[in-house]
Order: structure tokens, then sequence, then C-alpha cells
DNA sequence: ACGCGACCTGAACGTACGTTCAAGAATATG
DNA sequence: CATATTCTTGAACGTACGTTCAGGTCGCGT
């Protein structure tokens, strides 16, 4: 009955510690499942312990959830002082989708962003934080135009980014791409990243056109400046 | 016990039939907790009926769950249609902001968003295929630029925006905006519209960059094309 | 050989949940 | 007024869950 008795020399196909493959598979099913629809039963099943040694190590249920975090933050962390020396990226999630691992660490990203765990809200704003370096650095070497609101973009490109990966059943219903597979996918790169790229690098509004809409705004604005809690009619997708 | 036995005349402060009571308390919890957590119990309690009641009205959770969807996207495609003699907006959420109701549609429908359900995903298939449509037309009034992918783009485009409703809660961490509340509101305004306009509008690559870059890589990848797999270092946020 | 601590399990406990059921109250119908 | 129909409830049932517990097995130091 117990695995280890089966001889220790020839390896049990598995050389990871009782409590990381555990650990392994609370992430596989909690990215599929989501934190709440997981059972203890269903984690264990799957790392082929009883589900008393699932509590036995980890304490509890939200402990264990607590544990998947940090070692999904941690391993975010580690690529991306790796990923610092291989030049910068727009793309906060890069680091992540290369990996051949069988860990689905950007679904089961995708599932903490939706539960809110402090771990992961740390992780986003340290993104944030990045991606707002990496524009800064951008503007400096002149390949990207100067920012009026340097950290709202930076915000607004990263929920955008982790809000495209929440929501990546859509993504695979519309576009027909998977946002958590690995990126060097060729589909990855037709539906999504391209259409993402025109939006980024050209903008959407034709040349010279918002200016005489900024110009028409303010004084249709001064004109009626009586009107309160007026919205503007064009407003961000 | 019974709250319409308190004489018929002096109304008893909520006209709509029991029902639909059950069904708004349900849109509340469900928009409050989500799907899984948001019990039989707690919605009962806050339609002011007993737990039997709600199952005698709607026969299981799960089918209360589709009154709800059903009632969400009904109301949206009304005010859709509304919306539409008022000029077109690139914001699907736009028609949903400015309800002064007691209803949390949006909080409700970043809920549906995550959990998948097929009367939502639909829903998000007629939002992508209105903002390709307004697109088009501005692109034939000359405000919008001629667009390579326009189906892309308007997928993208929506998907950005919907994931940013989905992660409302890091949103008003990150930049002090509600984003299931009205969009008249101000720091909603100055915390995530204008900077999603000043990346929609401008892009973000300085001006003569990109074809500088797009030369730069095409040489390089006539240059360097025996290499397999490789991803542009450059990647959508 | 022996005990000791770490590792692991089957069975059970308590709880919370969705749902069912029989019956009471209210309302409509003759 | 009598009766049928609808609305509503308290109590209970069955289930699935997280967690606890007593004990079993294994490796290791002495």
């Amino acid at each position: 009955m117990n695995m280890r008795s089966a001889k220790a020399p020839p390896a049990p196909a598995d050389d990871r510690s009782t409590p990381a493959r555990i650990r392994d598979a609370a992430l596989v099913t909690f990215a599929g499942a989501g934190f709440r629809a997981a059972t203890v039963r269903a984690i264990a099943e799957r790392a082929g312990v009883s589900p008393a040694l699932v509590i036995h190590h980890y304490g509890s249920k939200e402990r264990l959830r607590e544990a998947c975090d940090a070692f999904v933050t941690g391993f975010v962390r580690e690529r991306k002082v790796e990923a610092m020396k291989a030049g910068p990226s727009l793309d906060p999630l890069a680091l992540l989708r290369d990996e051949d691992d069988r860990l689905p660490l950007l679904a089961y990203l995708a599932r903490a962003l939706q539960d809110g765990s402090p771990a992961v809200a740390t992780l986003v704003d340290e993104m944030i934080a990045d991606a707002e370096a990496v524009l800064a650095a951008g503007v400096e070497s002149g390949l990207v135009r100067p920012l009026d609101h340097p950290r709202g973009v930076a915000a607004v490109l990263t929920l955008w980014s982790l809000g495209a990966l929440v929501l990546h059943e859509h993504a695979r219903r519309i576009l027909g791409v998977d946002l958590t597979g690995p990126m060097s996918n060729a589909t990855l790169s037709a539906g999504y990243t391209v259409p993402a790229m025109e939006i980024l690098t050209h903008g959407l509004v034709a040349p010279g056109m918002y200016e005489r809409l900024a110009t028409a705004a303010e004084a249709a604005a001064s004109a009626a400046s009586a009107a309160a809690g007026s919205a503007p009619t064009e407003e961000a997708s």
C-alpha cells in the first residue's frame, strides 16, 4: 500500500518530496476548478495520497492555498530577475509562457487573480511597477512616446493583460487561442498578439483627429460648462 | 409573519413580485460572493423569504442562476438599442454604469464572466460584434485609423475592457477607482479612462519608431530564419 | 533488537449545503 | 360560505466537505 516501499533504488519516477507533490497537485486542481470547487479529496487523489496527509502537511486547505500562492509568486520573481538580463519586455506574462512544465502556472494565476489572495495582489503591484519602469526605459531610449500619465498607463496595461488572462476561456472561444499556453504558439501570436500590438503601437484614432476632437470638446465644454456631471461621449473600450 | 398581510392599500414599499424579489436578491448575492459561495439560504434571507420558496419558484439554484443571467443579458440588450440612438460609444459597459439601481449589474457581470455561463458568453460575442461595427463606422467617418485586423482589434479591446471589469477589485486597490460604479465618477475618469484613452488614441510607440522596428525585425528575421520557435522580444503587455 | 520519531492511512465527526415534503395560511372561484 | 388553487413555511433528508483521531508502518539511531 505504501508507495515508498517499491524498493528504494529504482526511484519512484517522481523524485519530488511528498509535500511538493501535494502542492503541485493542489496547483493543478486549483487552476482547473477554482479554490472553492477544488476539494481536498481531489487534490489528495491527484497526489496519490490520503486526504488526511494533505491536512497533516499543510494544516488546512487555506494554508495549502497560501503555499501555492507563495510558490507561484516566488517562481515569477525568480524568472523575472533572469529575464532582466535578456532585455525588457512589455509582457509581464512572457516569463511564464515558455515553461514546458506540467504545472499550469498561468491558469493558476488567472484563478488567484479572481479569488483575491494577498500574495497575488502584491505580485500585481510589482508587475505594474515593472511595467512603469520598462515604459520609462522605453521613453528614455526614444522607442516609446513620452507619456502623460506613466503610472496610469502602466497600471491599465497590466490590468488589461491580466484581465485577458483571466478571461482566457473566452479568448479561446472567440480567437481560438490559449492565453495560458506557451507564447511561442503561432495561433496565439496571430489571434491575440498581433491585434494587441496593432492597438498599442499605432493607437486607434486617425492621425490629426485627436487634436481636432480635443479642441472641439474643449469648446463644447466651455460653452456648456453649466451642465453638471456629464460624461464624455467617447469612452475607453 | 406574512409580509403581504400588512394591509393591501399602503403598499409594502416593494411592489416587485416575489419571484422578482428573489431574483434580485440572488443577483446581489451572486455578485457579492460568487455563484458557488452564495448559498440559497443567504439569498432567501435577503429576499425575506424561506429557502424552500426560492427552490419552489426556480426549481434549483442552477436554474435561479440561469434566470439571473437571462435578466442581466436581456437588460443589457434593452439598453443597447436605446444607446444606439444616443450615438455610438466604444465602451460596451457605458450602458450599465449610469444605473442608479440597487442592482449591481456590472459586479454580477464580472462574476458571470469568470464562471463561464453560456448566456454571458453569447453576450460577449455580441459585444465584440458591436465593437467591430462601431470601429468600422469610425473608420468610415474618418475618425478611426483603418485597421489591419478589425475583428481581432474589436475582440482584444472587448477582452481588455471586460477583463479590467473582472479585476475591478485590483483596479480599486491600484487606481482607487470602482469599475463597477457609475462612470460619471470623476475619479474613475482620472484613474482609468484617461490613461486608457491615452493608450488607445496615441498608442505607445514614438512616431516613426514602428517602421524602423519593423524593417529591423524583418532584416533580423531573414538573417536568422534558421532559429526555430523564437519569439519576438517585444510583446503586448 | 529495540524504541523513537516521522510519515501515512481508514474511519469517523461535525457542519453546511441544496433540496424535498407535508402542511398551514392566503387568495381566488363556485 | 365552501372549495380549490396558489403561496409559503419549518423541519427534515441526503450528501459532500474540511478536519480530527487513533493507530499502523517505515527508517534510523543506539
